[in-house]
DNA sequence: AGCACGCCGACT
DNA sequence: GTCGGCGTGCTC
């Protein structure tokens, strides 16, 4: 078999999992195969005497080994399915988060299809940039944002360069046509993708109807669409048919030509972190292509994640806040009520409705639809004292008490103990009652509450996507909260104290995410009430309308618990001994907490974190390849350390 | 991962 | 004398 005259060395990396083949390997190319054999084609190659897949990294002159190369032994097409930028990007994912290219690779990559890949035109359809419809400014929100119409107008010139920028809602907006302004900007350019990744299906339709006249040079990636869908759609962003393209946290891998422009809304959404290993973070990976690539990058939220503040402390984005004038103006009227505040209505008492809430959803049904927020199922379990509504803790570890399955008794959730008779630490109570319960009991029993109102239901089971302007209660989970035309005229979060009580290092956060993402569905000068205790900083933050607040205080607390994302931590997760065995092999300065259950955390500041995620690859590598000990699963900047 | 090569115990 | 134990090492 001839070998291409030029360049007749392929360096491939091999698909497979192993850290220590997470490297180029040398191949020669046939002369047969010297056109298709360019880099960013899979192939196939013999390897360790099987054949495997493989993608071709780049073509060189000379090998680095000696002797006789293998030739490469099939090019499966040659079509690329990476870019140069996409290729040092999701080697970089790999870098930072302490996991292998191949990982990486084939979530980046959806499976090929033939089909899609013969079917689909060569060419872009011809597409006029100049009919892009480009509303009035004073509807899109972006003028209730301080220096945000100037952030638009940057986007219309064309000179947002490598800006990144991170925005906060204003009130009584709709995220859908801001980010579709600013969409619309980059696409009327003669040139330019921009890609903008959202954190569920349902919203990649928001979106794209908000979008639609730009549905010629649009791609939509999300995993649910079939392969010869989804594979479609991605080559009609790596050809260059689709400068727009909407999708789900893979996307932000999409190999789009030449990008203006990434766009990661609702930054905090756990949907955002991909459960694989490297465990990575479409808002962190977005942050990475706009620095491997030197486009722009806008990450927004209905509130303000503590990741996204720390970009904007350190400089490195700035900050879009909706401006004090218009929260003043537009803003809803927010109101704490504390949770025992119990209704006076006997119907509404048993829906657990405090009383101002009740009357403020009374009131609001009279002009329009009400939104009635409540806790998820998931916490039915959740436990607290009958008397005081303080959340019920294990007299053993101060973990959560919570009832898993049918007439269970309680237990720890953290120590697995059963709390047999148990007291309240705030009132010495001793009766027990369910924190939060599902949605459907709480739609019933609010429904009697308000003899003669329809009542609307949501949740992510059975959501409900838009409801009318008409009066009517709808009682929705977080996440599922219907849009209301026009907007609701009051905003009822139940729950709320529940929600604050949930284990974790992002409860507050979390729930102040959703309480704004409620809040945000309200008309301008609605009601909102939210059923806790006014003197705490998250029930602070939506009264004011000032998620960077509450943002800034989760950053301080963090960072002086050293936790990230002022620093860089790392979950190991092994037996003791192995756990041990990568510590002493780390050879950086760091803080170790554990191993408790199997699990280790190792801290290091962030002058050392680009450190830590290297030799922790390494490491890996070597562990694999001489299969020292127990394996180690490692995971860099969890969600949840 | 697989699959080689490699040097020590009980069997046709 | 050999068959095979799975330790160490490599895969272009």
């Amino acid at each position: 078999m001839a070998t291409a005259g030029h360049l007749p060395v392929a360096k491939i990396r091999i698909d497979s999992v192993l850290p220590h083949l997470d490297r180029d390997f040398d191949y020669s190319v046939p002369e047969s195969m010297a056109a298709a054999a360019q880099p960013g084609v899979r192939v196939r190659v013999r390897f360790a005497g099987r054949l495997v897949g493989g993608l071709l990294m780049e073509r060189t002159s000379t090998a680095d080994i000696d002797g006789a190369l293998r030739p490469i032994d099939r090019v499966v097409s040659a079509e690329p399915v990476v870019t140069d930028e996409t290729l040092a990007l999701i080697e970089g994912v790999a870098e930072r988060y302490a996991g292998t290219f191949s990982d990486v690779l084939r979530l980046a990559v959806p499976a090929r299809h033939a089909r899609a890949e013969q079917s689909l035109a060569t060419d872009a359809p011809p597409f006029d940039v100049s009919s892009i419809a480009v509303s009035d400014d004073e509807s899109l929100g972006w003028g209730d944002i301080d220096g945000g119409l100037a952030f638009l107008e940057r986007a219309r010139a064309g000179e947002l360069n490598s800006s990144r920028a991170v925005w906060a809602m204003p009130p009584a907006r709709s995220w859908e046509v801001m980010v579709g302004a600013v969409v619309r900007a980059v696409a009327a350019r003669p040139s330019g993708s921009v890609l903008i990744v959202v954190p569920d299906a349902a919203d990649t339709e928001r979106l794209s109807s908000a979008l639609d006249d730009l549905r010629p040079i649009t791609a939509v990636l999300r995993a649910d669409h079939g392969p010869e869908r989804r594979y479609r759609e991605f080559l009609r962003v790596r050809r260059g048919h689709a400068r727009v393209i909407i999708g789900t946290r893979t996307a932000v891998f999409a190999p789009a030509v030449d990008l203006a422009l990434t766009i990661v809304w609702n930054d905090g959404e756990d949907t955002l972190w991909e459960p694989h290993a490297p465990y990575w973070n479409a808002r962190d990976v977005a942050a990475l292509r706009s620095h491997i690539s030197d486009s722009a990058l806008l990450v927004g939220s209905s509130a303000r994640t503590v990741e996204s503040q720390a970009w904007i402390d350190r400089g490195w984005a700035r900050a879009l806040n909706p401006s004090r004038l218009v929260i003043r103006d537009r803003g809803p009227v927010v109101r704490a009520v504390e949770p025992t505040d119990v209704a006076r209505d006997e119907a509404a008492a048993s829906a657990r409705i405090p009383h101002i809430a009740w009357l403020v959803a009374k009131e609001g049904l009279r002009t329009g639809p009400v939104l009635v927020h409540v806790g998820r199922r998931g916490y039915l379990g959740a436990l607290a004292c009958q008397r005081c509504r303080e959340r019920a803790l294990c007299s053993h570890c101060s973990g959560p008490l919570s009832i898993s399955g049918r007439g269970g008794l309680p237990t720890c959730s953290w120590c697995a103990r059963a709390a047999g008779s148990w007291a309240c630490l705030q009132c010495g109570g001793s009766e027990l009652r369910s924190l939060a319960i599902g949605a459907e009991r709480t739609a019933e029993e609010i429904g009697r509450a308000f003899p003669g109102t329809s009542v609307v239901w949501s949740t992510g089971e059975q959501p409900r996507r838009e409801v009318g302007a008409e009066p009517a209660l709808v009682v929705a989970t977080p996440g599922a909260e219907p849009v209301a035309a026009g907007g609701y005229s009051a905003v009822v979060i139940l729950d709320a104290t529940a929600a604050l009580a949930r284990p974790g290092m992002r409860a507050e956060e979390d729930a102040v995410a959703r309480w704004f993402g409620a809040a945000c569905l309200a008309a301008p000068k609605a009601q909102v009430v939210v059923a806790a205790p006014n003197a705490l900083a998250a029930v602070q933050s939506l009264i004011r309308w000032d998620a960077a607040w509450f943002a800034e205080r989760e950053l301080a607390d963090r960072t002086s618990a050293s936790l990230p994302p002022q620093s860089r931590i790392a979950d190991l997760r092994g037996t003791a001994a192995a756990t041990a065995d990568v510590l002493r092999m780390l050879a950086l300065p760091h803080r170790a907490l554990g191993p408790v259950d199997d699990r280790t955390i190792v801290i290091v500041d962030r002058a050392n974190a680009a450190q830590l995620s290297r030799r922790l690859r390494a490491i890996s590598a070597t562990r694999a390849a001489g299969r020292s000990g127990d394996p180690v699963t490692v995971r860099v900047d969890p969600r949840e350390p």
